[in-house]
DNA sequence: TATTTTTTGTGAAACCTTTCACATTTTTGT
DNA sequence: ACAAAAATGTGAAAGGTTTCACAAAAAATA
């Protein structure tokens, strides 16, 4: 009975398709074709249906997609037609910015609690949220009903925190420490890397990728 | 001169298996099995060996890969054997933590200038980096030979300013504007949606991709 | 030195993703 | 009311990526 696997890509075309209805709400379409929403996301009007058809069939034939039913089918797809409690580790560079990513918040991203080990930093306010004593983690992530992780700290640290943040039944990490974090198969977790984009850029300039042929 | 078509994932991977000789290099290892490395990065052996074929033959059969030396071509691939001349432009949240990001300067990433539109912002200090108004763009991007532009500007601003980035012949931008923007087909852009990422594990909690226990 | 073991490099197979093409359904126009 | 146009949904084809499996080469062992 196990659903068919989706892919990664279509999960991610999926969050576009998202903020490309959101905009259409707002410019007032009622309906949409698979043809221009794959215009507006530089993609194939078939990528789109059958991205779609996965989860169902949300068009009708002859007019496209109604606009405002589509996005609310895909939210709850995603899981972001309801609102998550994220706990932010590390306040340093990364996590400060973090704090104040309104993006987080306009998706129903809301971090309820933010830690540091840092004495200097303990007590803090951030956005109106005060920094706790990682000392507290597992206490604390209980408490505060803390679903999914968001990890902002040295990549020296990661490794232990993360231990104890899977320890108390998290399923969900986003990492921004830039190692490869050990975490039970039950446990998604995420590394983001932004030098790994530059490298991505710096190889495609240095391969002149653009314009290229393709194959021997 | 056969080139041929090299996946972003190989590529990807390329980045990790650059991190890993790093750190097997500080262990003082000499050589590496394509079987030890990809337990490390959690791959197939064949995976390791097939990407590193696409670029030639850097091991020895019954031996595996000369840790420094495949460290070196990996470097070489990527555009990382080099420094990179770079600009940031916008100064808020997320553009003043990537200053500081060290991520960046390890791997030869350099910011040289950073740009804001806000007065207040003009002429302050980060890091020792003055910033620049807006308004001189394209003269001072020019001017300190920038190769590739980080656009850490609100959505609202980033189109109008990724045109003058291309207008003055920059190549390569990493956008952490939630935003899809259009720049020619030379051009390549990467897009970094933070939220996006917290949507990907936001559907794997609600269709439970991963195990079924719970604790508590 | 000869034999066994290790490990690469690579075609071929298996698998996965995207695109094609078209029957089907609905809307629009006359 | 009917024909033409628009657009979905989907099997099948095409294209791409990963894994398999094994010959070949080098290292280790006896």
């Amino acid at each position: 009975m196990r659903e068919r696997k989706i892919s990664e890509s279509t999960i991610h075309r999926l969050s576009h398709y998202y903020r490309a209805l959101n905009t259409l709400e707002k410019e007032h379409f009622e309906t949409i074709s698979s043809k221009e929403l794959a215009k507006r996301e530089k993609l194939t009007p078939a990528q789109v249906r059958k991205d779609l058809s996965f989860f169902g069939s949300f068009g009708t034939r002859g007019l496209g997609y109604p606009v405002k039913e589509l996005k609310g089918r895909i939210a709850k797809i995603l899981g972001i037609d309801r609102t998550w409690n994220v706990a932010l580790i590390g306040v340093g560079n990364i996590g400060s910015a973090l704090v104040s990513y309104k993006e987080f918040q306009r998706q129903g991203f809301n971090i309820k609690v933010l830690f540091d080990s840092d004495q200097r930093k303990i007590g803090s306010n951030h956005k109106g949220i005060t920094v706790l004593d990682t000392d507290h983690l597992e206490e604390e992530l209980q408490k505060n009903k803390i679903e999914l992780v968001v990890l902002a700290v040295p990549a020296s640290a990661a490794q232990n925190i993360v231990d104890h943040v899977v320890h108390c039944g998290i399923k969900a990490i986003l990492n921004f420490a830039p190692i490869k974090l050990k975490v039970p198969d039950d446990v998604e977790i995420r590394t983001e890397n932004m030098a790994m984009e530059l490298e991505y850029l710096s190889f495609t300039l240095v391969n002149n990728k653009k314009g290229e042929r393709k194959k021997t």
